[in-house]
DNA sequence: GATGAATGAGGTTTCATTCAT
DNA sequence: AATGAATGAAACCTCATTCAT
């Protein structure tokens, strides 16, 4: 597996470090975060943040990639169990979507960091690669309509987030119908009508 | 009309000032622009930006204010001409995925901006309530499945946002064609199966 | 006489501004009061005050001279009443303390020149030439006691300027019957006890 | 001992800044004395002053609480000596005396400050409580005239704080003859007559 | 005379990073 | 490994002064 490293390995100061810094920013801001507001909310020195990680920067690059990898993880495993395709994306969706609303500052954090200094990549292509091989996959069994799929993934992923974000920051939940109901929706635009 | 403020009515300064703002903070985001970047590259001193804006704080917000002004002028105008829904979702698709791929800085800015310190309201709700009402229409019609109207709000934002972003750092650009699919796909989901 | 000038030789703008910088001064300090708050207060342009003084310095030096003339001409006509030693004291102290008291910021505005950047002589030298004389006098005249000037001086100005900001800021204003007590122990130590 | 805190506990380079701070700030004043200023004569990093102080503000607090602090504890020390009422008033006068005309630069200071944005109570009344009592008792003894025992606070420290900006800033210092004859007059005038 | 937009030096404060302990 | 006092560059913002109108 490349999975760039699992929490299991990493020290307990570390994961302290790690789990303030993405509160932190999530609610702060990268800029609303400064190191002694990490080290403080994590019970440890300044100093000591220094000694796990070379610069913010580093810090920070290494929460993207660590989160990355989770989200990854999930597509992959989800992709991995060889059912229908239509299952298969009804799974990707309710696994992502319910990763997100259980982890909502992963995705705000991705969303800020995307666009910040401290990312060099602009798009968010971490996690396309494994989805664009799925409705691929998909399209070539003639089950999927036969468009970009790229565009798939842009359906895909932009209705996943923006949900996500509806559901922690609107007036109202998305309750598990309405999830399906979305599901169905794009399920019905994507799929090839067999009869 | 209730347009919080045209450009028009702003004097060159204000202009070239906001112009700056944006344009920067969507390069090298909130933290890495300073006052006097944006001055410098606004072309007046930095007390000139005080003269217009009490604060960095003000001055995006006005900012913001500003452009989701723009945002919502488009969706009024194209709701507003009184066609079919299909035909309507087309145009509002288009137009907002145009007006963005054209703007993309905007699009970076209103993201950078939503999980800001300098935002109050964390929901992007600026724009949601001239949708809303458009889907619940298409629903009461019997055009469009009975579904909650924000999840359709949801397709079609998310959509708009993620394709646009896809087409400005995504390794291929949408075409006519991809737009004309997606649109397909979205409504193909959305709309009642009329035979 | 080499009163400095009169109020009344000033033009309406010229009054506005002495009067707006000696209250914004005496309730926000030198530092708290800049030339644009001076301006609105006045009622007048920022560029306005530039054409009457040359710069906030010689404003406030201005300022300053045109109210040690009021008090010096306060103490003058006072002692140029030429009755007893007793009385002229009396009524210095009472002079001078109904002054300070209908015109505190007067007072507060002496304490915070005075060891201020504005100021260039130290000492409050401005109206104790008069004094000076006047206790001489008394002294040679054997009805005040043989000791330096300068103490009585101190004692006099000392306990007015001490009652005036004890009646403004106190808890107490001090009464009559209050302010003929201090004159009168003052007194009683002063002179030379006859019999 | 309720005294707010010793120098004795303070670390160095706190007490470098204070000793600089209050130095600097006599001699130009609170707006002539920037942050900078106070470090460079410190001998330590700008960033240093503000591990000790949150502010400017608070510094010029503190400063004014520790050297409040010192004046009260020598009126206390003197008064707490049990002496007869006319010794303990000379001592009073001459302590006070020699502390202001020892650290002139504190009396400066609290000049500036009681009239300054940086102070909220307006009047100090930091050492009016223990001189109140002292001269209340003398008047409940029937040593002192019955007047308000504010007056007689007033006359004291009025002349105290006179006398020693006379002897700093004045043409000619105040002798120990001086000071005995100011003394005498004050006693005189305060003191009931017996015989 | 009068205005107030424009300037930019300089003020207060923050914060990533270092290093002696 | 861990600490946190110390640093100083750089951020935001203020304000005395100028000058075109």
């Amino acid at each position: 597996m490349n999975v760039q490293f699992k929490m299991e390995n990493i020290s307990d100061k570390k994961k302290a470090i790690f789990e303030s810094t993405i509160n932190l920013i999530t609610e702060n801001g990268f800029h609303g975060t400064p190191m002694s507001m990490v080290a403080k909310n994590a019970g440890v020195a300044v100093g000591t943040i220094y000694h796990y990680f070379e610069s913010k920067n580093q810090l920070i690059g290494e929460l993207h990639a660590y989160n990355r990898g989770r989200v990854v993880e999930i597509i992959k495993e989800t992709i991995g169990e060889n059912i229908s395709h239509k299952k298969t994306f009804q799974n990707i969706w309710t696994n992502l979507y319910q990763f997100y609303i259980e982890n909502t500052n992963v995705l705000i954090f991705f969303e800020q960091f995307i666009n910040s200094p401290y990312n060099i990549n602009k798009f968010p292509t971490h996690f396309q690669g494994e989805l664009f091989d799925f409705f691929k996959g998909g399209i070539g069994k003639g089950e999927i309509k036969d468009v970009k799929p790229e565009i798939l993934v842009v359906l895909t992923l932009g209705s996943i987030t923006t949900s996500a974000k509806l559901h922690k920051f609107g007036s109202i939940p998305l309750n598990f119908t309405d999830q399906h109901n979305i599901i169905q929706i794009l399920w019905d635009g994507m799929a090839v009508n067999k009869e």
